[in-house]
DNA sequence: GATGAATGAGTTTTCATTCAT
DNA sequence: GATGAATGAAAACTCATTCAT
């Protein structure tokens, strides 16, 4: 076998291999999304995306792993989509304002996957849910980030960064894990964000930013 | 055998069906904290209150029935103490305060059976599920009550109470949610609490009653 | 105490265990009616019967011999009435006719108690099982004994008595085992003995006594 | 991977799986022969055709499957092989003894099996209770016809048909049920078709086939 | 690389039996 | 005599994981 010919097998493979755990891991959270982390065997995500249960150790080590690569993948859209939707942004208050927004919007778009994340932690190796944890951190830091700088710039109020820029990314989680309540009260997700940013940020527009 | 000394067994009966009850599910608790809902056998929360797995069955027709029964336990906490601590505090806005703050300790204290709230959802049927979402919001509903009244006396702005009393409640319990984090940057809950005062509450009095 | 209170109490204590045993047995039998031999536990038995668990066992030993108490029963039933039936009626063939009549009767009237003898058959013992058989070897007799005797008076042809006998205990037997069969044909019991009546019996009428 | 090689694998997993399911069925068939069909464990079962419990489960949802199995195969025995004894004999009551004969026959060689159709009764689901009586009243058709040929032939009796092959086949099935008894008397399965046959089928010619 | 048959430890639940009161 | 709380072995069934092909 020549040594183009290997170097292009390889990237065959490599490509392939993506393209199976990207297969495995989406029909991991959709039946995950049904039926909870635990009642979603090999079998059934094998089945469920078309190949063989063998294969699926092939590509993940365990279930944990696949458990794993499933968070990872929202935490992901969040580190993506957040800091473009704050670089859009115009002023200060406005960045805060984008990237809650669109917190909010990919935590709706993956709803389940994010309840996932506060379900299985304590089904995780020590290990896996300190990785989570880091990634976690990383998503919450733009948050705080557009927080600091707007308070500042004078913006915002004096208030602690890091306890607001949480507060923000926890009431996005909010979205999710009480679904059944916003569902209940007929609360849409545009008004929940627009209702939210005054009770969060508006509320805490500095005497300056208010007039 | 004479009408007392029946009277008594009666007693004496109700008493230990208590003790046990408590006891199974103090056990239940303290080991669903450690390792996750799911990965707590019948087995094992036998053998860590020193009874026979039988015996589990004569007190809770099944497993579920424990969970919920642990659950009921921590709304139940929610549902005497966060209404003591309001009738107790002072002016509307305090009331607001007294409300989160006790909430937050309550949380503290039941810090594992909080997370299980949010963790066994999909484990349970349609109706544990319901009577739980039930529960739920009658501890919701003072903090609304106490935004509410403080709206109405003209000591907060016009914000969406609804919106407001869940967002104090979605605080407290991200206060168990995330620990861990609380735990990284060295938070105590004092200072959760008044730093969440000065974000949520503070940042939303009226003109009036700034001054 | 004296010797006469002391009989008395013998006396007393007979009666008791005479009634707890039939309380217990009737309770056993129908619940095993119901819900077949397996599916009835000592507690259900226990409770549907009023008294605790623990008695039961004052009076059987284990489950079993109240199994065999109930199979008794059915059993004694067969033994008293058979033979009474046979004694009322009048020529040798009316003797058969009567005895195989009155054994499908009892079998109707017990129809669940001996689905049950044939069913818990396995379940026993040895000791049990030989016990069981041996008084249906009882029941069967007086069947034989007056096809027998219908033989030896020349009103049957020369049939093979203990063939033909054990044949109406058989066929009394069906009426019970294939009972959702004769509920589909909406076959009753009086037109049951009665064509069975022709078709074993009167089949093997003798030339002199069909005259 | 070949067309060929996969159609191959089809045959092969096919064959797997139906040496499979026949080794499983007769494991269970010989295990509630010696025990009773309650008392036989899938774990038993699993054991005694040397597999594990989980497969058993590969091959049927659950108990009652086996069971279900193990019952339908025997009625298959009756479906296939009486026919074909009723096709080779002669005359109108020849067909009679040869479907009775056979039937006994095919007893004989099941006898546990037959023994269990009437033990599981209660213990199988209303669908599968129902199935097992359809199956059994295709058994019992055959019977029926050849006596209705042979009383329309002229050479049986006016007899109720469907009284006569009813007892045909319970007089065949006794042979199983009541084995101990046979065995007590120490008679064999040719006396029992023999005496059976002059009792239930001879006893019924008519005046003209008599001759 | 891919398969899926096979495993067996583990899960929830039931129930005959015992024994302190 | 009578109770019923307590036991624990055993049942049916599941599922992560392995391995021969």
């Amino acid at each position: 076998m020549s040594a183009e010919s290997e170097d292009l097998n390889a990237i065959v493979r490599g490509a392939r291999a993506e393209f199976r755990e990207r297969q495995i891991v989406d029909a991991a959270v959709r039946l995950m999304q049904e039926k909870g982390t635990h009642s979603v065997s090999m079998q059934a995500i094998a089945k469920s995306c078309g190949v063989s249960v063998g294969l699926l150790y092939k590509y993940f080590s365990d279930k944990e792993q696949i458990v794993l690569a499933a968070i990872t993948r929202v935490l992901e859209e969040f580190r993506l989509r957040v800091p473009s939707a704050i670089a859009v942004a115009g002023g200060p208050v406005d960045k805060v304002i984008a990237a809650f927004s669109e917190f909010c919007r990919v935590v709706d778009e993956q709803r389940h996957a994010v309840v996932l994340t506060y379900q299985v932690s304590r089904a995780l190796s020590k290990q896996g849910l300190k990785s989570i944890q880091d990634q976690e951190l990383e998503t919450l830091q733009p948050l705080v980030d557009v927080v600091t700088a707007a308070v500042e710039a004078g913006d915002l109020r004096d208030v602690n960064a890091q306890t607001l820029g949480h507060d923000l990314m926890a009431t996005a989680h909010m979205w999710a894990l009480k679904h059944w309540y916003f569902q209940r009260i007929e609360l849409d997700l545009d008004t929940y964000i627009d209702r939210q940013v005054r009770t969060l940020v508006l509320s805490n527009l500095s005497e300056t930013a208010r007039r």
